[in-house]
DNA sequence: GCCAACGTTGGC
DNA sequence: GCCAACGTTGGC
């Protein structure tokens, strides 16, 4: 099982809206950087998702639930999307300032690419984030 | 294939 | 709102 952190904007796709809808399809990532990321992503994979912009916080803790599958709209046939689902928020959210200041995250892709949309997170940043945020690590990747 | 101009993302 | 850090586009 591989980690990762899923950025978006709140105005644009909140944790809430998210949590309402119960699951959605992952796409509009055109880098290609990120859209790698998304092809690499399976079912079960864990991922923190990440309020840009406004917030600039991880909120919450998602499940892939579906594997890269292509965008049926996109005529180059490169785009495509995965599908997720909220797993629980995290009981305390941690900001982009408190994940700057851990030098255990100092070689994060979110860090240090400011403007990927989707980044892989080490099994280790992973494990040290769930400390900051409040949750035990194995309660994340059991889930429910 | 180079590179200037332009567009986008996202932190500040 | 500004700007740094990219990515993309198109003329040459």
């Amino acid at each position: 099982m591989a980690y990762w952190l899923l950025k978006s904007e709140p105005s644009v796709y909140s944790w809430d809206r998210l949590v309402a809808d119960g699951r959605t399809h992952w796409d509009g990532v055109r880098n290609a950087q990120a859209l790698n990321n998304l092809r690499a992503m399976q079912p079960g994979d864990r991922a923190f998702f990440y309020h840009s912009n406004a917030g600039k916080d991880i909120v919450g803790v998602a499940e892939i639930v579906r594997a890269f599958y292509p965008d049926p709209n996109d005529r180059s046939g490169k785009l495509g999307m995965v599908d997720v689902r909220p797993v629980m928020p995290v009981p305390q959210p941690v900001t982009l300032a408190q994940m700057k200041a851990r030098p255990e995250l100092a070689g994060m892709a979110l860090l240090r690419q400011s403007r990927l949309s989707v980044c892989p997170v080490s099994e280790r940043e992973w494990q040290v984030i769930c400390e900051m945020a409040g949750i035990g690590p194995e309660t994340a990747r059991s889930g429910d």
